[in-house]
DNA sequence: GTCTATAACTTGATAGAC
DNA sequence: GTCTATCAAGTTATAGAC
Protein backbone atom coordinates (compact mmCIF):
# COMPACT_ATOMS: atom_id res chain seq x y z
CA UNK A 1 0.00 0.00 0.00
CA UNK A 2 2.88 2.23 0.50
CA UNK A 3 4.01 3.64 -2.63
CA UNK A 4 7.52 5.54 -3.27
CA UNK A 5 7.22 9.83 -3.68
CA UNK A 6 8.50 9.57 -7.52
CA UNK A 7 4.84 7.15 -7.63
CA UNK A 8 2.69 9.21 -5.87
CA UNK A 9 4.07 12.26 -7.83
CA UNK A 10 3.06 10.38 -11.32
CA UNK A 11 -0.32 9.16 -10.05
CA UNK A 12 -1.13 12.38 -8.96
CA UNK A 13 0.07 14.18 -11.93
CA UNK A 14 -1.69 11.56 -14.17
CA UNK A 15 -4.71 12.57 -12.67
CA UNK A 16 -4.70 16.30 -12.34
CA UNK A 17 -3.34 16.92 -16.00
CA UNK A 18 -6.31 13.99 -17.17
CA UNK A 19 -8.80 16.22 -15.04
CA UNK A 20 -7.66 19.88 -15.87
CA UNK A 21 -5.30 19.34 -18.71
CA UNK A 22 -1.28 19.92 -18.80
CA UNK A 23 -1.23 23.86 -19.33
CA UNK A 24 -3.86 24.57 -16.56
CA UNK A 25 -2.25 22.03 -13.63
CA UNK A 26 0.51 23.71 -11.55
CA UNK A 27 3.26 21.80 -9.89
CA UNK A 28 1.77 22.89 -6.55
CA UNK A 29 -1.58 21.59 -7.58
CA UNK A 30 0.37 18.15 -8.12
CA UNK A 31 2.46 18.21 -4.77
CA UNK A 32 -0.74 19.15 -2.78
CA UNK A 33 -3.10 16.18 -4.28
CA UNK A 34 0.18 13.70 -3.87
CA UNK A 35 0.95 14.95 -0.22
CA UNK A 36 5.34 15.62 -1.21
CA UNK A 37 6.96 18.70 -1.11
CA UNK A 38 7.25 20.94 -3.93
CA UNK A 39 11.21 20.51 -4.35
CA UNK A 40 10.46 16.49 -4.72
CA UNK A 41 8.88 17.01 -7.74
CA UNK A 42 12.11 18.85 -9.62
CA UNK A 43 14.38 16.37 -7.56
CA UNK A 44 12.54 12.94 -9.40
CA UNK A 45 11.28 14.81 -12.99
CA UNK A 46 13.79 18.34 -13.10
CA UNK A 47 11.21 20.25 -14.62
CA UNK A 48 7.34 20.17 -15.84
CA UNK A 49 7.31 18.77 -19.31
CA UNK A 50 9.58 15.72 -18.29
CA UNK A 51 7.36 15.44 -15.65
CA UNK A 52 4.61 14.70 -18.75
CA UNK A 53 6.71 12.87 -20.61
CA UNK A 54 7.30 10.31 -17.82
CA UNK A 55 3.84 10.24 -17.51
CA UNK A 56 2.78 9.48 -21.04
CA UNK A 57 5.68 6.76 -21.12
CA UNK A 58 4.63 4.83 -18.00
CA UNK A 59 1.22 3.97 -19.92
CA UNK A 60 2.42 4.27 -23.78
CA UNK A 61 4.92 1.58 -23.77
CA UNK A 62 2.93 -1.29 -22.03
CA UNK A 63 -0.25 -0.35 -24.62
CA UNK A 64 1.82 0.32 -27.87
CA UNK A 65 3.71 -3.28 -26.65
CA UNK A 66 0.47 -5.03 -26.42
CA UNK A 67 -1.01 -3.94 -29.95
CA UNK A 68 2.28 -4.97 -31.57
CA UNK A 69 2.06 -8.26 -29.49
CA UNK A 70 -1.47 -8.44 -31.03
CA UNK A 71 -1.20 -7.68 -34.29
CA UNK A 72 1.78 -10.49 -34.48
CA UNK A 73 -0.47 -12.84 -33.33
CA UNK A 74 -3.20 -12.10 -36.04
CA UNK A 75 -0.07 -12.30 -38.13
CA UNK A 76 0.39 -15.63 -37.73
CA UNK A 77 -3.39 -16.44 -37.78
CA UNK A 78 -3.22 -15.61 -40.74
CA UNK A 79 -0.42 -17.50 -42.07
CA UNK A 80 0.49 -15.41 -44.77
CA UNK A 81 -2.59 -13.62 -45.89
CA UNK A 82 -3.47 -10.36 -45.17
CA UNK A 83 -4.58 -9.93 -41.83
CA UNK A 84 -8.51 -9.72 -41.86
CA UNK A 85 -9.18 -5.79 -41.35
CA UNK A 86 -11.58 -6.35 -37.91
CA UNK A 87 -8.47 -8.09 -36.68
CA UNK A 88 -6.08 -5.13 -37.43
CA UNK A 89 -9.08 -2.64 -35.66
CA UNK A 90 -9.21 -5.02 -32.75
CA UNK A 91 -5.32 -5.66 -32.22
CA UNK A 92 -5.00 -1.26 -32.40
CA UNK A 93 -7.71 -0.59 -30.34
CA UNK A 94 -8.68 -3.61 -27.81
CA UNK A 95 -5.30 -3.04 -25.88
CA UNK A 96 -6.27 0.90 -25.12
CA UNK A 97 -9.67 -0.22 -23.88
CA UNK A 98 -9.02 -3.41 -22.47
CA UNK A 99 -5.82 -1.40 -20.04
CA UNK A 100 -9.04 0.93 -19.26
CA UNK A 101 -11.21 -1.51 -17.75
CA UNK A 102 -8.60 -3.71 -16.69
CA UNK A 103 -6.95 -0.71 -14.29
CA UNK A 104 -10.16 0.78 -13.38
CA UNK A 105 -9.95 4.45 -11.76
CA UNK A 106 -6.44 4.69 -13.41
CA UNK A 107 -7.62 3.44 -16.56
CA UNK A 108 -10.51 5.70 -16.80
CA UNK A 109 -7.84 8.98 -15.93
CA UNK A 110 -5.40 7.82 -18.39
CA UNK A 111 -8.08 7.15 -21.13
CA UNK A 112 -9.31 11.08 -20.46
CA UNK A 113 -5.65 12.15 -20.18
CA UNK A 114 -4.89 10.90 -24.13
CA UNK A 115 -7.86 11.47 -25.36
CA UNK A 116 -6.98 15.45 -24.25
CA UNK A 117 -3.66 15.25 -25.28
CA UNK A 118 -4.54 14.20 -28.70
CA UNK A 119 -5.75 17.42 -28.91
CA UNK A 120 -3.75 19.65 -27.03
CA UNK A 121 -0.56 21.23 -28.63
CA UNK A 122 3.00 22.35 -27.23
CA UNK A 123 4.85 19.70 -25.79
CA UNK A 124 1.67 17.58 -25.59
CA UNK A 125 1.75 17.26 -29.44
CA UNK A 126 5.25 16.43 -30.13
CA UNK A 127 5.07 13.54 -27.00
CA UNK A 128 2.54 12.04 -28.71
CA UNK A 129 3.57 12.35 -31.81
CA UNK A 130 6.54 10.80 -30.44
CA UNK A 131 5.13 7.93 -28.68
CA UNK A 132 2.62 7.17 -30.81
CA UNK A 133 3.57 7.82 -34.40
CA UNK A 134 5.25 4.92 -35.26
CA UNK A 135 3.25 2.06 -33.99
CA UNK A 136 0.64 4.07 -35.99
CA UNK A 137 2.83 3.58 -38.97
CA UNK A 138 2.71 -0.25 -38.64
CA UNK A 139 -0.58 -0.23 -38.78
CA UNK A 140 -1.42 1.60 -41.68
CA UNK A 141 1.35 -0.44 -43.38
CA UNK A 142 -0.85 -3.53 -42.54
CA UNK A 143 -4.14 -1.86 -43.76
CA UNK A 144 -2.74 -1.51 -46.66
CA UNK A 145 -1.94 -5.02 -47.44
CA UNK A 146 -5.92 -5.77 -45.99
CA UNK A 147 -7.28 -2.95 -48.38
CA UNK A 148 -5.13 -3.40 -51.37
CA UNK A 149 -7.99 -0.99 -53.49
CA UNK A 150 -6.82 2.07 -51.64
CA UNK A 151 -5.13 4.06 -52.34
CA UNK A 152 -1.89 5.18 -49.70
CA UNK A 153 -3.31 8.48 -48.97
CA UNK A 154 -7.16 7.97 -48.24
CA UNK A 155 -5.78 5.17 -45.91
CA UNK A 156 -4.18 7.29 -43.85
CA UNK A 157 -7.11 9.73 -43.64
CA UNK A 158 -9.06 7.33 -42.57
CA UNK A 159 -6.41 6.47 -40.25
CA UNK A 160 -6.75 9.24 -38.73
CA UNK A 161 -10.63 9.50 -38.83
CA UNK A 162 -10.20 6.42 -36.56
CA UNK A 163 -7.98 7.76 -34.15
CA UNK A 164 -9.99 11.22 -33.62
CA UNK A 165 -13.02 8.68 -33.40
CA UNK A 166 -11.12 6.91 -30.52
CA UNK A 167 -9.66 9.46 -28.73
CA UNK A 168 -13.12 10.92 -28.08
CA UNK A 169 -14.38 8.03 -27.27
CA UNK A 170 -11.55 7.13 -24.56
CA UNK A 171 -12.09 10.70 -23.56
CA UNK A 172 -15.96 10.82 -23.03
CA UNK A 173 -15.61 7.11 -21.61
CA UNK A 174 -16.75 8.48 -17.96
CA UNK A 175 -18.93 10.97 -19.22
CA UNK A 176 -21.57 9.51 -22.02
CA UNK A 177 -24.28 10.30 -19.78
CA UNK A 178 -23.53 14.14 -20.09
CA UNK A 179 -23.53 13.67 -23.33
CA UNK A 180 -26.16 11.24 -24.81
CA UNK A 181 -29.29 12.76 -23.23
CA UNK A 182 -32.06 10.25 -21.86
CA UNK A 183 -29.15 8.18 -21.16
CA UNK A 184 -29.48 6.18 -18.09
CA UNK A 185 -26.84 6.39 -16.01
CA UNK A 186 -24.65 3.25 -16.33
CA UNK A 187 -21.03 2.37 -15.54
CA UNK A 188 -19.23 2.68 -18.17
CA UNK A 189 -18.69 -0.24 -20.35
CA UNK A 190 -15.54 -0.28 -22.25
CA UNK A 191 -15.98 -3.38 -24.40
CA UNK A 192 -19.57 -2.24 -25.94
CA UNK A 193 -17.51 0.73 -26.67
CA UNK A 194 -15.07 -1.10 -28.45
CA UNK A 195 -17.06 -3.42 -30.24
CA UNK A 196 -19.13 -0.77 -31.38
CA UNK A 197 -16.15 1.32 -32.51
CA UNK A 198 -14.80 -1.35 -34.32
CA UNK A 199 -17.86 -1.89 -35.97
CA UNK A 200 -17.87 1.56 -36.98
CA UNK A 201 -14.39 1.95 -38.18
CA UNK A 202 -14.79 -1.18 -40.22
CA UNK A 203 -17.50 -0.06 -42.10
CA UNK A 204 -15.55 3.38 -43.22
CA UNK A 205 -12.74 1.40 -44.16
CA UNK A 206 -14.74 -1.13 -46.51
CA UNK A 207 -16.47 2.27 -48.39
CA UNK A 208 -14.63 1.89 -52.07
CA UNK A 209 -11.93 4.61 -52.95
CA UNK A 210 -13.43 7.97 -53.83
CA UNK A 211 -13.83 8.72 -57.26
CA UNK A 212 -13.39 12.70 -57.08
CA UNK A 213 -9.97 12.13 -55.38
CA UNK A 214 -7.43 12.29 -58.28
CA UNK A 215 -5.63 15.52 -57.62
CA UNK A 216 -4.62 14.62 -54.13
CA UNK A 217 -4.38 11.27 -53.61
CA UNK B 1 -8.48 47.95 -41.86
CA UNK B 2 -9.03 49.60 -38.22
CA UNK B 3 -11.12 47.42 -35.98
CA UNK B 4 -12.28 47.99 -32.46
CA UNK B 5 -10.87 47.03 -29.34
CA UNK B 6 -13.26 44.43 -28.56
CA UNK B 7 -13.00 42.65 -31.78
CA UNK B 8 -9.18 42.71 -31.90
CA UNK B 9 -9.35 41.49 -28.26
CA UNK B 10 -11.30 38.73 -29.32
CA UNK B 11 -8.99 37.78 -32.63
CA UNK B 12 -6.29 37.43 -30.52
CA UNK B 13 -7.52 35.39 -28.24
CA UNK B 14 -9.26 33.01 -30.81
CA UNK B 15 -6.38 32.31 -32.24
CA UNK B 16 -4.14 32.21 -28.72
CA UNK B 17 -6.41 29.61 -27.49
CA UNK B 18 -6.15 27.90 -30.51
CA UNK B 19 -2.38 27.78 -30.46
CA UNK B 20 -1.89 26.84 -26.73
CA UNK B 21 -5.15 26.02 -25.51
CA UNK B 22 -7.27 27.76 -22.72
CA UNK B 23 -5.37 27.01 -19.88
CA UNK B 24 -2.12 27.88 -21.00
CA UNK B 25 -3.34 31.29 -22.42
CA UNK B 26 -3.00 34.77 -20.19
CA UNK B 27 -4.83 37.75 -20.66
CA UNK B 28 -1.56 39.19 -21.37
CA UNK B 29 -0.72 37.08 -23.97
CA UNK B 30 -4.01 38.07 -25.44
CA UNK B 31 -3.44 41.61 -24.94
CA UNK B 32 -0.09 42.12 -26.10
CA UNK B 33 -1.09 40.17 -29.19
CA UNK B 34 -3.95 42.44 -29.34
CA UNK B 35 -2.31 45.89 -28.97
CA UNK B 36 -4.31 46.65 -26.27
CA UNK B 37 -3.87 47.46 -22.41
CA UNK B 38 -4.77 44.93 -20.18
CA UNK B 39 -7.48 46.46 -18.75
CA UNK B 40 -9.74 46.37 -21.58
CA UNK B 41 -10.22 42.86 -21.11
CA UNK B 42 -11.87 42.90 -18.09
CA UNK B 43 -13.71 45.56 -19.41
CA UNK B 44 -15.24 44.10 -22.80
CA UNK B 45 -15.35 40.74 -21.01
CA UNK B 46 -15.36 40.86 -17.29
CA UNK B 47 -13.55 37.49 -17.18
CA UNK B 48 -11.35 35.15 -18.95
CA UNK B 49 -14.31 32.56 -19.09
CA UNK B 50 -16.62 35.25 -20.07
CA UNK B 51 -13.89 36.02 -23.11
CA UNK B 52 -14.10 32.31 -24.00
CA UNK B 53 -17.62 32.00 -24.19
CA UNK B 54 -17.63 35.07 -26.55
CA UNK B 55 -14.64 33.97 -28.97
CA UNK B 56 -16.75 30.38 -29.32
CA UNK B 57 -20.35 31.78 -29.50
CA UNK B 58 -19.06 34.53 -32.66
CA UNK B 59 -18.26 31.33 -34.83
CA UNK B 60 -20.62 28.73 -33.34
CA UNK B 61 -23.55 30.46 -33.90
CA UNK B 62 -22.78 31.28 -37.34
CA UNK B 63 -22.12 27.21 -38.04
CA UNK B 64 -24.94 26.46 -36.09
CA UNK B 65 -27.61 27.88 -37.91
CA UNK B 66 -26.45 27.22 -40.92
CA UNK B 67 -26.15 23.36 -40.30
CA UNK B 68 -30.15 23.44 -39.60
CA UNK B 69 -30.77 25.67 -42.81
CA UNK B 70 -29.21 23.27 -44.30
CA UNK B 71 -31.02 20.48 -43.09
CA UNK B 72 -34.09 22.12 -43.47
CA UNK B 73 -33.36 22.49 -47.05
CA UNK B 74 -32.81 18.92 -47.40
CA UNK B 75 -35.69 17.83 -45.77
CA UNK B 76 -37.65 19.82 -48.15
CA UNK B 77 -36.16 17.97 -51.36
CA UNK B 78 -36.88 14.69 -49.24
CA UNK B 79 -40.53 15.60 -49.26
CA UNK B 80 -41.56 13.57 -46.13
CA UNK B 81 -39.33 10.93 -46.99
CA UNK B 82 -36.35 10.41 -44.52
CA UNK B 83 -33.56 12.69 -45.76
CA UNK B 84 -30.65 10.49 -47.14
CA UNK B 85 -28.09 9.52 -44.79
CA UNK B 86 -25.05 11.40 -47.08
CA UNK B 87 -27.14 14.70 -47.12
CA UNK B 88 -27.67 14.57 -43.29
CA UNK B 89 -24.05 14.48 -42.39
CA UNK B 90 -23.21 17.31 -45.13
CA UNK B 91 -25.50 19.44 -43.47
CA UNK B 92 -23.69 18.48 -39.88
CA UNK B 93 -20.11 18.62 -41.35
CA UNK B 94 -20.34 21.32 -44.55
CA UNK B 95 -20.81 24.51 -42.30
CA UNK B 96 -17.60 23.76 -40.26
CA UNK B 97 -15.57 22.95 -43.24
CA UNK B 98 -16.75 25.50 -45.72
CA UNK B 99 -16.49 28.37 -43.03
CA UNK B 100 -12.87 26.88 -42.45
CA UNK B 101 -12.39 27.31 -46.41
CA UNK B 102 -14.10 30.89 -46.47
CA UNK B 103 -12.71 32.59 -43.99
CA UNK B 104 -9.02 31.46 -44.39
CA UNK B 105 -6.57 32.13 -41.61
CA UNK B 106 -9.38 32.51 -39.86
CA UNK B 107 -11.01 29.45 -40.52
CA UNK B 108 -8.24 27.61 -39.75
CA UNK B 109 -7.61 29.13 -36.70
CA UNK B 110 -11.35 28.47 -35.52
CA UNK B 111 -11.33 24.54 -36.43
CA UNK B 112 -8.39 23.86 -34.61
CA UNK B 113 -9.89 26.38 -31.67
CA UNK B 114 -13.05 24.00 -31.69
CA UNK B 115 -11.16 20.68 -32.15
CA UNK B 116 -9.24 21.19 -28.92
CA UNK B 117 -11.88 22.58 -27.33
CA UNK B 118 -14.13 19.58 -27.67
CA UNK B 119 -11.20 17.58 -25.63
CA UNK B 120 -10.51 20.10 -22.78
CA UNK B 121 -12.43 20.02 -19.71
CA UNK B 122 -14.04 22.42 -16.77
CA UNK B 123 -15.10 25.80 -18.58
CA UNK B 124 -14.85 24.50 -22.50
CA UNK B 125 -16.39 21.46 -22.08
CA UNK B 126 -20.11 23.13 -20.20
CA UNK B 127 -19.41 25.56 -23.17
CA UNK B 128 -19.03 22.84 -25.78
CA UNK B 129 -22.18 21.08 -24.73
CA UNK B 130 -23.92 23.88 -24.01
CA UNK B 131 -23.37 25.33 -27.68
CA UNK B 132 -23.45 22.67 -29.81
CA UNK B 133 -25.95 20.20 -27.59
CA UNK B 134 -29.05 21.47 -28.59
CA UNK B 135 -28.20 21.03 -32.83
CA UNK B 136 -26.40 17.11 -32.40
CA UNK B 137 -29.57 16.19 -30.56
CA UNK B 138 -31.74 17.75 -33.65
CA UNK B 139 -29.51 15.85 -36.02
CA UNK B 140 -29.79 12.58 -34.07
CA UNK B 141 -33.24 12.82 -34.44
CA UNK B 142 -33.22 12.81 -38.36
CA UNK B 143 -30.85 10.17 -38.30
CA UNK B 144 -32.74 7.76 -36.59
CA UNK B 145 -35.30 8.51 -39.38
CA UNK B 146 -32.66 7.71 -41.76
CA UNK B 147 -31.26 4.67 -40.25
CA UNK B 148 -34.51 2.96 -38.79
CA UNK B 149 -33.01 -0.74 -38.20
CA UNK B 150 -30.55 0.92 -35.54
CA UNK B 151 -31.05 1.78 -31.40
CA UNK B 152 -31.16 5.22 -30.45
CA UNK B 153 -28.20 3.99 -27.87
CA UNK B 154 -26.10 2.32 -31.00
CA UNK B 155 -27.08 5.76 -33.22
CA UNK B 156 -25.82 7.87 -30.46
CA UNK B 157 -22.06 6.42 -30.31
CA UNK B 158 -21.85 6.51 -34.31
CA UNK B 159 -22.75 10.21 -34.09
CA UNK B 160 -20.30 10.30 -31.27
CA UNK B 161 -17.58 8.66 -33.00
CA UNK B 162 -18.52 11.04 -36.00
CA UNK B 163 -17.82 14.32 -33.91
CA UNK B 164 -14.78 12.55 -32.43
CA UNK B 165 -13.45 11.96 -36.50
CA UNK B 166 -14.70 15.67 -37.40
CA UNK B 167 -13.09 17.33 -34.24
CA UNK B 168 -9.72 15.61 -34.77
CA UNK B 169 -9.96 16.28 -38.55
CA UNK B 170 -10.46 19.79 -37.84
CA UNK B 171 -7.97 20.70 -35.17
CA UNK B 172 -5.31 18.75 -37.62
CA UNK B 173 -6.42 20.27 -40.38
CA UNK B 174 -3.50 22.26 -41.20
CA UNK B 175 -0.76 19.71 -40.25
CA UNK B 176 -1.45 16.52 -41.76
CA UNK B 177 2.23 17.09 -42.95
CA UNK B 178 3.48 16.46 -40.00
CA UNK B 179 1.05 13.12 -39.03
CA UNK B 180 1.29 11.21 -42.68
CA UNK B 181 4.88 10.69 -43.21
CA UNK B 182 6.08 10.91 -46.38
CA UNK B 183 2.92 13.06 -47.07
CA UNK B 184 4.39 16.09 -49.90
CA UNK B 185 3.62 19.55 -48.25
CA UNK B 186 0.41 20.24 -49.58
CA UNK B 187 -1.60 23.25 -48.51
CA UNK B 188 -4.92 21.92 -46.41
CA UNK B 189 -7.75 20.64 -48.74
CA UNK B 190 -10.84 20.99 -46.40
CA UNK B 191 -13.17 20.35 -49.30
CA UNK B 192 -11.29 17.04 -50.41
CA UNK B 193 -11.18 16.12 -46.24
CA UNK B 194 -15.06 16.96 -46.07
CA UNK B 195 -15.80 14.47 -48.81
CA UNK B 196 -13.29 11.49 -47.49
CA UNK B 197 -14.86 12.21 -44.15
CA UNK B 198 -18.45 11.88 -45.35
CA UNK B 199 -17.87 8.80 -47.16
CA UNK B 200 -16.11 7.31 -44.12
CA UNK B 201 -18.65 7.89 -41.74
CA UNK B 202 -21.59 6.82 -44.08
CA UNK B 203 -19.92 3.24 -44.15
CA UNK B 204 -19.98 3.09 -40.49
CA UNK B 205 -23.15 4.87 -40.07
CA UNK B 206 -24.81 1.72 -42.26
CA UNK B 207 -23.36 -0.83 -41.08
CA UNK B 208 -26.26 -3.32 -39.11
CA UNK B 209 -26.68 -2.83 -35.32
CA UNK B 210 -24.32 -5.08 -34.15
CA UNK B 211 -25.97 -8.27 -32.74
CA UNK B 212 -24.46 -9.23 -29.12
CA UNK B 213 -25.70 -5.44 -28.60
CA UNK B 214 -28.63 -6.98 -25.91
CA UNK B 215 -27.92 -5.89 -22.42
CA UNK B 216 -27.37 -2.27 -22.91
CA UNK B 217 -29.30 -0.70 -26.00
C1' DG C 1 -13.22 53.68 -23.51
C1' DT C 2 -8.63 53.61 -22.64
C1' DC C 3 -4.86 54.32 -19.76
C1' DT C 4 -1.34 53.74 -15.48
C1' DA C 5 -0.51 51.83 -11.25
C1' DT C 6 -0.75 48.45 -8.14
C1' DA C 7 -2.80 44.99 -5.10
C1' DA C 8 -2.81 40.22 -4.03
C1' DC C 9 -1.53 35.98 -5.41
C1' DT C 10 0.45 31.90 -8.11
C1' DT C 11 3.81 30.20 -11.08
C1' DG C 12 8.25 27.14 -12.18
C1' DA C 13 12.59 26.73 -10.42
C1' DT C 14 16.64 26.58 -7.18
C1' DA C 15 19.84 26.95 -3.13
C1' DG C 16 21.10 24.93 0.90
C1' DA C 17 20.08 22.79 5.57
C1' DC C 18 19.19 18.26 7.39
C1' DG D 1 15.77 12.08 -0.63
C1' DT D 2 13.19 15.32 1.64
C1' DC D 3 12.65 19.59 3.78
C1' DT D 4 12.22 25.15 4.30
C1' DA D 5 12.98 29.38 2.34
C1' DT D 6 13.14 32.23 -1.27
C1' DC D 7 13.51 34.05 -6.10
C1' DA D 8 12.13 36.42 -10.20
C1' DA D 9 8.56 36.39 -13.16
C1' DG D 10 4.05 36.11 -14.37
C1' DT D 11 -0.98 35.80 -13.05
C1' DT D 12 -6.06 37.76 -12.65
C1' DA D 13 -8.23 41.57 -11.22
C1' DT D 14 -9.34 46.34 -9.64
C1' DA D 15 -9.13 51.37 -8.46
C1' DG D 16 -8.91 55.71 -10.22
C1' DA D 17 -6.91 59.38 -13.49
C1' DC D 18 -7.86 61.20 -18.04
Amino acid sequence: MTVDTKTRILDAAERLFAERGFGSTSLRNITTAAGVNLAAIHYHFHSKDVLLENVITRRSDVVNQRRLEMLERFRQEAAGAPVPLERLLQAFLAPSFDWVRESGEAGLRFAKLMGRLHAEGGISQKLMISKFGPVVEVFHTALQESLPGLPAQELWWRVHFSIGAMAHTLRWSQQMVELIPGHAPTPPDTELALGRLISFLSGGFRVPASAATGVNS
